[in-house]
DNA sequence: TCACCAAACGGAACGCTATTCCGTTTATTT
DNA sequence: AAATAAACGGAATAGCGTTCCGTTTGGTGA
């Protein structure tokens, strides 16, 4: 979220400062982005984020050139605070524990990028940046916690972070016509199935 | 032919014919949208469709209620020509020839379909059917190409029809930043697989 | 053959969208 | 406090799907 900015920049003769206010709209604009999204899809208007976040469109199209643009960089947000979450759910509970609730976290995430998918498959180059983005930063944050999880005996070692992560992102799509939440059950049952038969573990439940 | 038509309209009687005009619109419409689709993906303007059709956008709308139902009546239509052509090829070529050329024929129908995929997802009630047309006139087209394929030995009996076909379709949707004519690799690879090692055959090359 | 008429038509009109333009406001600097 | 460029809001533009409505026309019964 935080970029530096330069105090002495290389080409930059007058490095003024960003704005204050500029920074605040910017803000304000991924957060109303975020929470239209959840609500109406990525289809939702660019009129109604701008109302939301209280500026003008000409404000979004400033920061975000494209609307995708403005989807990508929720997209990269969103994916962010989930790899934060990886490391504090490490720290804060017990390896099987942690990478379970990580799963979970990351199945919500997915559920909620109604039309997400579709936006992906589009063409729009926009997009073309973020599946390279998943692999840097989300492949390696679910690696550490499924490796510490099976260091522990207590899950097998018969899958990727690679092959696990795309599996539950394909569970959590929203499909056409099933029972929201279903997902959830879907993801429990597989980080189950990590379980069973483990060195040091039993079957859940 | 022979009614007082209005006076005493039996059930199930014609009151009228279709109009010729109106057959041949709808003909000409669904050869458009289908080129159409092929040039510009399923996003092609309704107005441009009936330009090419050489009418106008109140006959595309009287033939379909909505734009999705345009595109779902022309996939189905595609799917059609597929099914059919699996027969042809059952009659003129050796079943594992007839079965490599049919998965050609299928991924290159799939290729041209940029954004269906997208669309599929999108969650409009029009495409909801378009799975079950799947399951029921595909499924079962490979599934005797394939059947005579694995009968004459030159062929492992080691994938469903089902999972054959989806595993073609997936390789064949168009990805960004691939390069095209992949899919047409991937599939004739895949065949040779199926051929490794079948009990009468050698593997391809 | 001809007159009739509902089916079918074309294209303008409507409402909604993304994106651009431009005159005005304001945070920052001096 | 004045100067100034960045940032602003909202109207204007352009393009889409969909609807409306006055006009045309293929089939039919006379």
């Amino acid at each position: 979220m935080s970029e530096g900015a330069g105090r002495h920049d290389g080409a930059g003769h007058k490095p003024r400062q960003v704005r204050a206010d500029a920074q605040r709209n910017l803000d304000a604009l991924l957060e109303a982005a975020k929470a239209a999204f959840a609500e109406a899809g990525v289809d939702a208007p660019v009129r109604d984020i701008a109302g939301r976040a209280g500026v003008g469109v000409a404000t979004v199209y400033r920061h975000f050139p494209h609307r995708a643009d403005l989807i990508a960089a929720v997209f990269r947000r969103e994916m962010d605070a989930c790899v934060d979450a990886a490391s504090v759910l490490a720290a804060t509970h017990e390896p099987v524990e942690a990478l379970a609730l990580w799963l979970q976290r990351f199945a919500g995430f997915i559920a909620t990028k109604r039309g997400l998918a579709a936006a992906l498959y589009s063409g729009d180059p926009a997009y073309e940046a973020l599946p390279g983005y998943w692999e840097t930063r989300l492949v390696p944050a679910i690696g550490k916690l499924l490796a510490a999880a099976i260091e522990t005996g207590q899950i097998r070692d018969v899958i990727t972070a690679d092959g696990l992560l795309d599996a539950v992102a394909r569970l959590s799509v929203p499909a056409a016509g099933e029972a929201p939440g279903n997902a959830d059950n879907m993801v429990a049952l597989l980080v189950d199935g990590l379980r069973f038969e483990a060195p040091a573990g039993k079957p859940a439940r």
